[in-house]
Parts: structure tokens; sequence; C-alpha cells
DNA sequence: GCCTAAAACGAAAGGCTTTCGGTTTAGTAT
DNA sequence: ATACTAAACCGAAAGCCTTTCGTTTTAGGC
């Protein structure tokens, strides 16, 4: 085949084809992709580095369309917090199956720094100092990147298990939907992670 | 090769090596488990059902040293449960790259649901009913896994980054060693989840 | 002493990532 | 207009992986 004047594949289509793939399968391969694509493996390596680019490229799509370096340097800093940690957990939410696969690799975007420098000036501003902003970062990282993986998590795994748990299947027995479950989960835990450090605040002015 | 009167491969022996690769290399696979025993990949099949399989048990392994089941029945409802979750979470410890090949995939094990129905006692205990209870659980979830996770991580997510990020670069000259690092950060936020729980209880009452 | 099933091996199917050499043509410079 | 370079694709293959299957030997129970 020769070279067309249009280039059948671009980064973007990869993109599309890989996160279409992990969303349907929960994983992707180049073979997969290149067929999907209608051309063949081996020139998709003309215009990605190779698989874990493929990767970089998926996470920072979700996050530049879920977290737009909102301006959030107007608000109050818990409802900052808010904002920030749920814009990065909205982008996972439309790609839910993204996640396991992108703690398999390390962060180079600058795009993720971004938004931690945006979360490091929200803690700033909060009252945090010293080596506490970068505790609370880790924190609230934590619980994050755990909010995301439990978008991924399987209905079963929250699902009533057999005999000999009832204290587990009595909490299990309030679940809404899975999907609902999960919202709910996130918005408490927000609550949670906010009220936790605000208490901090407190008790280090007092 | 005939059949050894003492077999060459057990369960044990499998968890042991795969564990062992884990560890030095971040991953396993089974022509290197069966190498490191000393037998052929295919053998390995007499013993275990597959890959999947050795991950399970890599699972029950860590969080079984770590988390005998603590008996937290008598301590207060947020000394019990800083120590459930400091005992799932020194597993990981020990094994810092296992984290992320453990939420590739579903968990099916008891041991966790066990872990969990204890989680679900101390929270009742301190007063969280109905809805509540699995909201809380899954956010104590997610920040265990997170903060599991921040273990693996290297060294360089939590390095200063180019130009352009201040306040994030204020925040890392304050970072101690990486695994003082990760072991900080585990302890601030589990304060912060602890006085944010705290916090929504008395919010209930008051 | 015999028989079954366990425990190992070797080979191979089918998938994956990545590399390499070959072919055609788009775009550019002369 | 012509010649050259480099882009864009293809096909083939190396080397990894998981899993299955048939074969051989022998341990352990009847």
């Amino acid at each position: 085949m020769a070279r067309p004047s249009e280039p059948l594949i671009t980064v973007e289509a990869v993109t599309d084809a890989a996160l279409e793939l992990v969303d349907e399968s929960g994983d992707f391969s180049l073979p997969r992709v290149a067929r999907r694509i209608g051309v063949t493996q081996s020139s998709i390596y003309h215009h990605v580095k190779g698989r874990d680019e493929i990767v970089e490229l998926m996470r920072r799509r979700v996050i530049e369309t879920a977290a737009p370096r909102a301006v959030v340097g107007d608000l109050p800093w818990d409802d900052a917090l808010r904002t920030l940690v749920r814009a990065y957990r909205d982008g996972f939410a439309r790609h839910p199956r993204l996640a396991p696969l992108l703690v398999q690799q390390t962060v180079q975007d600058d795009l993720v720094i971004g938004l931690y420098e945006d979360i490091a000036l929200t803690l700033e501003r909060a009252g945090f100092a010293g080596g506490e902003v970068l505790a609370a970062i880790s924190t609230v990282d934590a619980f994050a990147i755990g909010a995301a993986l439990d978008l991924a998590a399987p209905d079963v795994v929250w699902a009533p298990p057999g005999e000999g748990y009832p204290t587990l299947a009595r909490a299990l027995s309030h679940a809404p939907a899975p999907a609902q479950r999960a919202e709910d989960a996130f918005e408490f835990g927000l609550d949670i992670l906010v009220e936790g450090l605000r208490a901090r605040l407190s008790a280090r002015r007092g």
C-alpha cells in the first residue's frame, strides 16, 4: 500500500479506538486498535512510540476533558477542593474501566502535575503549611484514585456474601443501584475528607 | 520425568516464587515462576488453575500475614478503625509493587470480606447506621487502596517538576525520604479520615 | 501384584509487543 | 519538469506470554 494524501492514522484516532476498546472490554491491544482503524499493527508505530504511550494518551484525554484547569481561586478552599477532586474523578466516571490500567504506569503528564499544583494552592489557602501540604496532597490523591478504582469494581464485590458476615450484609441491604452506590460513596467520602481537613486545621489553631 | 514421591511443586512454593518476582521486578509470569522453582510451565497447571489464581493467592497471602482478623472489639471505635486500616496497608508496605496487580482483578477472597465485616462492625459501633455504613466502608476502602498504591508510586512522581508549579515545588521541598513520605502521608490521612468521620457523627447528633 | 490417578515433561496453538525491510507516493528543492 | 527525501503504509518475523493436550513414569491403594 502507498502513502495516502491524508494519513489514515492519527494520534487522536488511536486514542479514540483504544478508549473504546477499554470501555467495551476493559483492555486494549495494538492488533485490536489497528483492526478498528483499519490498518496493520506496525503502522501504528509511526504515530506513537508504543503501548505505554497510548496509555498516557488516554490518561491525558480523560483528565483534560474532565478537568480543564478549573478556575477555583475565587471559591472558598473547601468548595475549591471539592471541585478539583470531583473534576478528576468525573473523568473516570465516564470511562470506569480505565483506572486499573493507569495505576499500572507512572504519570509524567504535566496536566496531572497542574492538577496537583491547584490542589497544593488550595491547601495552602486553607491554612496548611510545610510538610503538611505534601501529606494532605497524598491523602487527597489516595482518596481520588481509590474512588476512581471503585468505579471499576464489579457489582459482585458489593453484593451480599454468604453467611457469617451479618453486619456487612446489613450494610449492603441498604445499597442502591451500583452506579448510585459509587456516587453516594464518593460524595460521602468527599465530605469526610473536607471535614477531616477542617478539624485538623482548627486543632492546630486551638 | 516421573512422578516424585514428594511433589516438586506446591501451591505455597508457587505463591512464594511469584511474590519474589513481583518484589524484584514488579510483575511475574508463569515461565519465570517455573524457572525459579525448577520445573516447566505446564506442570504448574496441576497445582493452580492459572495466572489469575496466583494473583488471588498473593492477595490472600499478604492479607492473612498482615491482618490476622485482629481482635479490635474492645478498642474504642477510632482506635479499632486505625488498627484495621493499618493492618491492611501494612501488608502492602512489605510488597509495594503488588498493589497495582491486585486492582486489576476482582476480589473473591473471604479473608477480605472478613476485613470488611470488621470495618462494618466498627462503624456501626461508632454510631453510623443504614446507608451511611456502606458509604463509610467505601470511603475507608478507597483511602486504603489509594495508600497501598501510593507505596508503589515511583519516587519521581513525588519529585519537584520543572518550572511553573511553585506551590507544588514548595510542598515537595519539605519531602523526607520516599519511604518516610509515604509513611507520614498515610498516618496523616488516617487522622483526617477518623476526624472526618467523627465530625460527621457529631453533626448528625447536633 | 495390579490399576488408577498424580505429577511431571515436551510441544504447540494463539495472543501479545516491538522491530525491520520493502513499496509507493507526497512534498520539496533544484 | 525532474529528482530526491521522507512519510505512511504493509508483511513478516522474533520473542515474550497464557493455556491446553498428549505422553511417560511411578506412588499409593486395593
